[in-house]
DNA sequence: GATCCTCGAGTTCT
DNA sequence: CTCGAGGATC
């Protein structure tokens, strides 16, 4: 063996090799050297690591194999959100999606990028300057698990992208999955073992993902597809979206093979059937496809709508559907009180999982179904996920099926249960006096979104609650560990836990704590419009109807709760009782506060001279302000181009500021 | 008054 | 995910 230096260059070679081996075999399915020779030159890296420890790096095939297991998995913040697709599961959804798409693009047979749309989990990698940094699941989109250990171990992400000059950051976005033949031979493995078989190869792949030893993760044959990108700097600039699946191709990230460019409602529609009837014979399993604006520029100016871009869909296949009977229906009790009854089924599996229960929503909707008790029932799951009851098939009614009839009475606590005249729902009247309520409202307390109380489930508050420890939400705050203790299944450890997580939850936002209080009709958007326009609790509750309706997307129904809320003198109690135990907000400043666009609505009306509308429209949004379409009371800007509309007459009526561009620059000049 | 869009609430299973 | 309802818009 010669020197270090030559030491040094062997290994790196070998280990370029051996990822141009794994990428010819995992990725292109195109092996260049027979396994053996292969595993040689494994072998060689390993000993010569194993002799020069230092040689050892992170990107090494040999860390492919993982290492030792982690205490739990780090928080991660996507730099760019991970957000979800809107869906169509039929050909009239895609019209009006491409309607949509040639409406406010203005543009006629628009290009598309399809591809299948793979059932599996999506992550993001992130590359800096060539190397794999970090990979991550996808959360709830904002925030994920940092999984790098784990996704290191699958051997078609590729640790060293070969893009020709490497971009200082590269975040690509795609799905880890499990091929069905590797999901078979896990389950006989499994089974041989006598372990749990996973129900389908998405769960497997999640199990797998989200092992804590990666070691683990190493031996379960994982797969890995990329679709687009998220944070990039010193990347090429694409103009098209099947451009940049190119480069990750060229890159060496596998790429659906099945990935086309169409046009047109009718190239969509015919690349979903040509893929719909393939997909039995694909390796993998996909629950439809993805068309996506092709042109770049094109998706930026559609932008997005909540949670979702309005320049994509995914077109699902129709969801596999299974037969089944219904054993019984029983009432739920929610939150707000409302009665929900839900179908016990005889157990069944269908699109990958068993069923026993099925919600079904209302009186209205059983009856429309006509569903009765004792009925065999097609299933399906819903979107792929909640378990729903499609249809009765009345030919196999037997003689002693029984209509189902909501009960006069709640059937937690005995009290009357009314319907209003034009609602679906029969509610419970007791309010928080139902213990069923008052629970579901304590578990929306602690909840992620809300307080977000680690540990405090539903176990923990039936006890709590049905031993009379806890009747409101300021109750949990004088929790100590010793009558936690005393509660079945909870031992020192795990309530010293909760009462750790009920402290960590006095630091909170204002917006959270709104959402926490379940006033009703006040969700989480909402709380955060209330936090964001008064700023201080004391102020909200305070606030009545009128100047509640101030504030963005509030009518006259939710001002109406939320005022009733605080009108409520045991409402109050509670939330003084709250404050009280310690409850603190981190200071968020309000819009109104720090500037004069920030948190105000505007309308524009007329030709604008230097700006082009849209672009006015980003600048305004850019400083926090809204652009609305029509002008009312809640406006606080009309900007009036040449030859103004009615909605200047409109903001003249009702005594609306009016600008003229040259004010609206002013405005944005000086918040920049 | 009708229609579009978004939000709230309830729900399943692992 | 789906439904129903509330709010904004045309």
């Amino acid at each position: 063996m010669g020197g270090p230096r030559e030491v040094g260059a062997r290994a790196e070679k070998l280990r370029r090799e051996i990822e141009r081996h794994n990428y010819q075999y995992y990725v292109l399915d195109r092996p260049l050297i027979p396994d053996a020779q292969y595993d040689a030159l494994f072998r060689e890296l390993q000993q010569l690591e194993a002799r020069h420890p230092g040689l050892v790096t992170p990107d090494s095939p040999t860390q492919r194999v993982g290492t030792a297991p982690a205490e739990a998995f780090a928080e991660v913040t996507h730099r760019v959100p991970m957000l979800s697709l809107n869906n169509a599961f039929d050909e009239d959804e895609v019209s009006a999606f491409d309607r949509r798409v040639r409406e406010a693009l203005e543009r006629e047979n628009v290009e598309y990028a399809a591809e299948p749309k793979f059932d599996g989990l999506a992550v993001s990698l992130v590359y800096e300057r060539g190397a794999l940094a970090r990979g991550a699941t996808r959360g709830d989109g904002y925030t994920g698990e940092d999984v790098t250990a784990n996704l290191r171990t699958v051997r078609a992400i590729p640790l060293r992208p070969t893009a020709r000059r490497a971009p200082p950051l590269l975040e690509v976005r795609g799905e880890v999955l499990m091929l069905k033949g590797d999901f078979e031979e896990l389950n006989r493995a499994q089974r041989a073992r006598g372990e749990k078989e996973f129900a389908n190869p998405r769960n497997a792949a999640a199990g797998s993902l989200r092992q804590l030893d990666s070691r683990v993760t190493a031996l379960r044959k994982l797969a890995f597809f990329a679709y687009g990108l998220g944070a990039a700097e010193g990347v090429p600039r694409f103009t098209k979206h099947s451009e940049l699946l190119d480069y990750l191709a060229a890159s060496h990230f596998p790429v659906a093979t099945e990935r086309a460019v169409v046009r047109g409602v009718a190239g969509l529609t015919d690349y979903h059937r040509r893929i719909g009837e393939k997909r039995q014979r694909f390796p993998y399993d996909i629950d439809g496809v993805v068309y996506k604006v092709n042109d770049l520029a094109a998706q930026e100016r559609l932008g997005f709508v909540a949670r979702a871009p309005r320049f994509a869909i995914a077109h699902k296949f129709p969801a596999e559907e299974a037969a089944s009977e219904v054993l019984a229906i029983d009432v739920q009790v929610g939150r707000t009180g409302a009665l929900t009854p839900v179908a016990r089924l005889k157990p069944v599996f269908v699109g990958g999982v068993t069923v026993t229960n099925a919600t079904l929503h209302n009186e209205d909707e059983i009856r429309r179904k006509d569903i009765r008790i004792g009925d065999t029932v097609v299933v399906r799951r819903a979107g792929d996920v909640i378990p729903e009851v499609v249809r009765v098939l009345k030919d196999r009614r037997p003689a002693r099926a029984r209509h189902f009839a909501m009960p006069g009475r709640c059937p937690v606590c005995g009290s009357a249960v009314k319907r209003l005249e034009d609602e679906a729902v029969a509610r419970c009247t007791a309010g928080l006096y139902c213990p069923a309520q008052r629970k579901q409202a304590l578990l929306h307390f602690a909840s992620r979104r809300a307080m977000d109380i680690e540990g405090l489930g539903d176990k923990l508050v039936d006890q709590l609650v049905d031993k009379g420890v806890v009747k409101t939400a300021a109750d949990l705050y004088r929790l100590d560990v010793g009558t936690l203790a005393g509660l079945e299944r909870m031992a020192e450890k795990s309530g010293a836990n909760v009462v750790a997580a009920i402290e960590r939850s006095k630091r909170t936002t204002l917006a959270r704590f709104i959402y926490a209080l379940g006033i009703r009709n006040v969700g989480e958007s909402t709380a955060r419009d209330l936090a964001q326009h008064f700023g201080k609790l004391e102020d909200l509750v305070k606030a009545d109807e009128q100047s509640l309706q101030q504030v963005p997307d509030v009518g006259p129904v939710v001002a109406q709760s939320t005022a009733q809320f605080f009108a409520e003198p045991r409402n109050r109690k509670v939330v003084d009782g709250l404050r009280g135990a310690g409850i603190r907000f981190e200071h968020v400043p309000t819009m109104r506060a720090r500037g004069k666009v920030a948190g105000k609505t505007f309308v524009l009306t007329g030709a604008l001279a230097h700006l082009a509308r849209e672009e006015a429209k980003e600048r305004i949004e850019a400083r926090g302000g809204r652009v609305a379409g029509s002008v009312s009371k809640k406006t606080d800007y009309v900007v009036a181009g040449a030859d103004p509309g009615s909605k200047y007459d409109k903001a003249r009526e009702l005594g609306v500021a009016v600008l003229d561009e040259n004010g609206l620059l002013k405005l944005l000049g000086e918040e920049a």
